[in-house]
DNA sequence: CTCCGTGCCTGTGAGC
DNA sequence: TGCTCACAGGCACGGA
């Protein structure tokens, strides 16, 4: 293992973006690979107020011991896999991320908990604005859990043409970015992806579902599974070495086409790239090449 | 049904 | 220089 530690958010910085499906990706394929098959010994809660639905105590009592089997996600939300059956659920939400360290060092101005690894390692969880969650689930509570059924991961089988067409056909006046943003229709786009998944689709973010055109549904499907996928790749190549990361920031700046890019020019067409405010949420648009 | 505001938070940067 | 304040946004929740 590297000497340096690995930042499983590579993302830094108060102006970062927020983790979305491929970073969460990026973030649990890191996880896997540093934790499964190892024993916890050890755990310390610095902000027990991220925990839902159980005391502090509980929570260290059920954890300290037993061994991760495996790392998964889907949507944004992380699942900690156990020995014995039953996980723990993690959501990032703005500035929540783990930090895998080699050895016992200090806990961080940001640092909210630490687990303490068989073999000496450690795994911090640093959330400078609080709003990260834990939650643990008992053993065959995966049905209960609604980070694990609501919505359709964009990255499972099950995500197709037709499905796509039937979560707009159920909200057809519903504007397609706040859509798109809807947890429960499809878990794992936030603010960056959607954004640009619309503008490569040419779809203005304000437009209603159900007034899509077939190709320009299509399309979206398409653009969204693109962004995405390039999302991960990018986030893979970047988390090959730590300094590498570190160093080479822009990378994935490079890769958004409209996000944060207002006055900018379009790639595409070359007009000034717009920005509004749907569903609440700041949203980078080209005016000629997504028209309302 | 859909939208909007509020709360949860803290760091940044613009404006005075 | 130092202060205030808007802003960033995922999600839950209440109200229009």
């Amino acid at each position: 293992m590297e000497k340096t530690g690995i930042i499983c958010n590579p993302m830094k910085g108060a102006n970062t973006p927020v983790p979305e499906l491929p970073e969460v990706e990026c973030i649990v394929r890191s996880l896997r690979r540093c934790l499964a098959g190892k024993r916890i010994m050890e755990g310390q809660l610095i902000s027990p107020a991220m925990l839902r639905g159980i005391t502090e105590e509980r929570f260290r009592e059920r954890l300290v011991g037993k061994i991760v089997t495996d790392v998964k996600r889907r949507g944004k939300y992380i699942f900690f896999f156990l020995h014995e059956g039953s996980f723990l659920e993690v959501h990032l939400r703005m500035t929540g991320r783990f930090v895998y360290l080699p050895g016992d060092s200090g806990a961080g101005r940001h640092t909210r908990a630490v687990f303490f690894l068989q073999g000496g390692e450690s795994l911090h969880f640093e959330d400078m604005r609080k709003f990260g969650t834990f939650r643990l689930w008992h053993k065959g509570e995966e049905a209960n859990a609604a980070s694990l059924q609501r919505g359709v991961d964009p990255l499972e089988e099950r995500f197709d043409r037709d499905v796509f067409d039937k979560i707009l056909k159920k909200r057809p006046r519903c504007r397609i970015k706040s859509l798109l943003l809807d947890q429960e229709s499809i878990a794992g786009m936030g603010n960056i992806y959607t954004d640009e998944a619309l503008f490569r689709a040419g779809i203005y973010p304000g437009k209603k579902a159900g007034s899509l055109e077939k190709e320009e549904k299509e399309r979206l499907f398409q653009c969204i599974c693109t962004v995405l996928q390039e999302g991960i790749s990018k986030r893979g190549v970047s988390f090959s070495d730590y300094r590498d990361l570190w160093g080479g920031e822009g990378e994935y700046q490079d890769c958004l086409r409209v996000y944060r890019r207002r006055d900018k020019p379009c790639l595409l067409c070359g007009a000034s790239i717009s920005r509004t405010v749907v569903a609440g949420r700041g949203t980078y648009y080209c005016p000629e090449c997504q028209k309302a």
